[in-house]
DNA sequence: TTAATATTGTTGACGCGTCAAGCATATTTC
DNA sequence: GAAATATGCTTGACGCGTCAACAATATTAA
């Protein structure tokens, strides 16, 4: 052969990094689900939206959210609609904007939030940081906001037109281009 | 109130830490399928079992297979199925144990693991690794796999009868009681 | 203004994997 | 050995979220 293409390789620790992050993933993520539902009824994916409202003050526009957990537009959509039949939250469309739609916690979403929040945070606790010093949560956060960042470089994400904690805010120079994941 | 319940609490950079991990492993897998599938028509759960076939020598049984991955014994059999379908594997019973049933590489697996495989470590290096240093590497690792052993603490793995590198094998001594997830 | 284009949210069709029931085989207990 | 129990795999029903098409509203260009 007159030239091998790069074939990359892995080194030991690179693997196991990799595979532990996935199945560390997948075994928490899923442990922490059923305790949820046990507890609460609740799926993680329903519960986090519920956290994300709350920490927004209580509403926030769909697109915002499908951005901050990560879900299509339509996935969100499905996941707010079961929430509303349960009664935990509202939607109300925004003033501003004609096409967009706020997600607004009822009382007994914000109830929900609280009793559910008390089992998710324990469980985080317990199975994913429980052992960890100081120094390595510093790696693990730095490590973290790495990927995240460079997955989205290239993204902007939503508006958030009326929130209610909106300081005048006004749209960012808008970048180079355009988005195009 | 006479006793506050633990109300627990996440420090800033533990919630950080938390959100930053679920963000960062959807995003990453969601993008890594993506490619896999764009450059070899190759969901990431089904290379991931080609890969794991591949490291055990070509096969394994279906048991074994569900417990790596962190799928149901229901899932892995659709999967196997696909793949069989695709030409990628084979099934074969296993002659120590009338229950058991072996997924095979073929020719046309092995090709398509390689083929995949290059595409994958290029992506986990790029999207995960990258400008990781060997110590943060370390700290990472050794994190995964304590939450990975925490939460399979009382699991037994399953057998993998009459696999290729089985060496006399035996069972362990049974651990106290039983799984019960 | 008007037309072209982009964005927001919803919906039907669908893919994927779980769950629980079922069947076959193994293992244990009597 | 026979019965009771456990394990391995498969399958129908189902839950969940994606995808692509759509309607409504916004934004930009002419």
């Amino acid at each position: 052969m007159t030239k091998t293409p790069p074939l990359p390789k892995l080194s030991e620790r690179e693997g196991a990094a990799w595979v532990g992050f996935l199945r560390a993933h997948d075994l928490v993520t899923q442990r922490l689900d059923a305790e949820l539902r046990a507890s609460n009824d609740l799926a993680l994916s329903e519960f986090e939206i519920l956290l994300h409202l709350a920490r927004a003050g209580g509403e926030k526009r769909m697109a915002q959210i499908a951005h901050d957990v990560v879900l299509t537009g339509g996935g969100v959509t499905r996941i707010v609609a079961r929430l509303e039949k349960l009664g935990y939250l509202t939607r109300r469309s925004c003033p501003k904007d004609g096409r967009g739609i706020f997600a607004v916690l009822t009382n007994a979403g914000w109830a929900k939030h609280r009793a559910a929040h008390a089992v998710h945070v324990e469980g985080v606790k317990r199975l994913f940081l429980r052992d960890t010093k100081q120094d390595e949560l510093a790696v693990l956060s730095a490590f973290f906001d790495r990927m995240v960042a460079r997955t989205r470089a290239k993204e902007q994400g939503p508006d958030n037109a009326c929130a209610l904690d909106e300081p005048t805010k006004k749209r960012e120079a808008k970048s180079t281009h355009a988005t195009r994941g």
